[in-house]
DNA sequence: ACGTGCGGGACGTCCCGTTATT
DNA sequence: AATAACGGGACGTCCCGCACGT
């Protein structure tokens, strides 16, 4: 899901940027090699070689294994998109010209292909299918949060969980129903509708 | 999210029925033991000899520790449910008066507590919240069948599939929102409430 | 253990004053945060923080993180009102009355709620529970010191050896049985009957 | 404080006899190891090596490193010795017999000079000695449960845990002051002295 | 000089495939 | 033939010492 790293901060301290470097090569290692032997088969000394760096490097740049399929900094930078959003715009009309945004980002990012490998693998690993599931749970907090900035409500509001769990399942929908060489464009694609019909009501279906 | 077997199918077979006592008996002394003395501290034996039946009837019924947890019939008795809904009613509102009914049906359950227990285990053992999320993922599918079969659409339909995850992400943030005492009334009340902004939109969030 | 500071050393000095009252609210700050977040999530930053303090206070009064919470004054406390009793007062004797003198003032702390928190922190932690039984071993020693002063013997005479150790022993036994609610006055009474009995002897049991 | 294998149950199937030497084969090689190296400077592996087992089989035997030293039967066989009193004995009379009993045995062990290194580990090496005392607190419960058996009393029992508590405190004592070349010796006279004064009591101290 | 990243390595847990017992 | 021990290896955590950069 991840568009790469095209919007990266310009002005990152060089220790910064070094280990974001470092982050995206392990990631990358790891991922060709799951994709070229399988997931189960390939260890986290493996990735360590190939990307050589230690093992402990390895574990400091993801908490586990999985870590190193699920992570990408999407969220993050969704999020900071997302507040800079105009105030006037309310939290379905602002998630929409996020997601816009991101779709724009996406297209243009170099290492599609890391994003197809990352895809595939989560499809097919029943490990780390399961991860990305927690993983959004997470990210429904992270979205009733921002909304419920921006509709000035409490984070526990009624209103601000129901759009915020509608919104993640709409993601989960579109992702696990955009498959095929053009995925990222059938993924944006139905989060775009899936977003406007939340705006509109789905009471015409 | 059982809320227990108060409609039993009137005309169920008595080698259905006696399926289903054995099945809910197995069950229950199961999440008895898991909240006693913790799930991984209980073994699938220990359940058989509480339930005093063999290990392998345990596996019969269910396919795995996990499962002893998670599985309940609400899903099946929910689509049994909406099939029945007036045909005048739309996907949404025929959702909403399939919801208001089961929670009608939760109310009056004899085991609340059980309910309680299994929903503490859910939210409490890491290896169950996931096996409950992969769960949910499979009905996101069937809703969406359902909702085909009552828009006309075929269920890859772009708006059918917004339309199940929206439910399911609503379910979901439902779910992990609801806790305390009420937690059941909490639960099916913001159902109520993020089916109903489903079906107006979100636009005034 | 630290049935709190209710009876202050009237005549000290300010300097002495002022550093036992930063001395505890540190250790205030510091079970407060502990309890919240847990003991192995709060790191000595947090709790300097939290008490406006630098760093290097926190770690001049507390050598060590879990002495945040071991440390009282109880034995200093006991020690000085053991040497206080009455000559004609055989060690038992001496010991039964100190504790009930500190009983009553346990009783009347203002603090109790943080004990409890001190109390459930230890006894949940293994890394405090393990501290505090190494200091309890060093309480031997400065027991075995008081006793063999009132009975006259030398500190490694073998009765007042066994006498020092059955002390703490029943100590232990009486904290680590002492539970609920009302756990202090627990904690006292088999603490008063443990010492009735080692004067007594338990040839009847 | 392991006094060997002297009283090895002499039927024990072949299974279990080649795993209680494995057990010791293992113990043997990691206290002469720590001892000769020192503690912190011996891995797990070093043993695994020197005995000729596999890690795996190592720490099958010992839930921990410093369970190899810590470990050994002393408890299980007092346990027994304890049971097999007669029962005109009150509590503290049949500690004391066994006690005694556990003596003569002690004093006929080949392997003393084991028991020595242990001990002098145990006493050296500040992890040791942190979970030899978490291990005497497990110990407290296990007489807890004996004496309340004989005096026929619950096991909470106020009187019961005093005394339960007082007789490890009694032990940890007579550990502490037990050193030089004749410390086994004086560690039960130790133990025995105390037993007898808990019997009779300390009012004339 | 001081902090922060990194390499290295041990620990304890878990799982699977193989090998012996019984 | 079934059970149980064993070897092997991966995982994730923790800690220490080095070195690099600022």
């Amino acid at each position: 899901m991840n568009p790469d790293e095209a919007v990266e901060s310009p002005r990152a301290g060089l220790r910064e940027r070094k280990k974001a470097r470092t982050r995206l090569l392990i990631q990358q290692h790891a991922i060709r090699l799951f994709t070229a032997r399988g997931y189960g088969d390939t260890s986290i000394d493996d990735i360590a070689d190939a990307a050589e760096v230690s093992r402990s490097t390895v574990l400091r740049y993801f908490s586990s294994k999985a870590d190193l399929v699920i992570y990408d900094d999407f969220d993050e930078r969704l999020i900071t998109a997302f507040r800079a959003q105009p105030r006037n715009l309310n939290a379905i009309q602002a998630l929409r010209a996020t997601i816009r945004g991101a779709f724009a980002t996406a297209q243009m990012a170099e290492s599609l292909a890391l994003q197809r490998s990352r895809d595939s693998l989560m499809r097919s690993v029943p490990e780390l299918r399961v991860a990305m599931l927690e993983e959004l749970t997470r990210t429904v907090r992270e979205i009733a949060q921002l909304v419920a900035e921006r509709a000035g409500r409490p984070p526990n509001d009624e209103t601000v969980l129901a759009l915020s769990g509608a919104v993640i399942g709409v993601t989960i929908a579109a992702w696990f129903s955009s498959d095929g060489p053009d995925w990222v464009k059938l993924f944006f694609e139905r989060i775009e509708t899936g977003l406007r019909l939340l705006e509109d009501g789905f009471s015409g279906v």
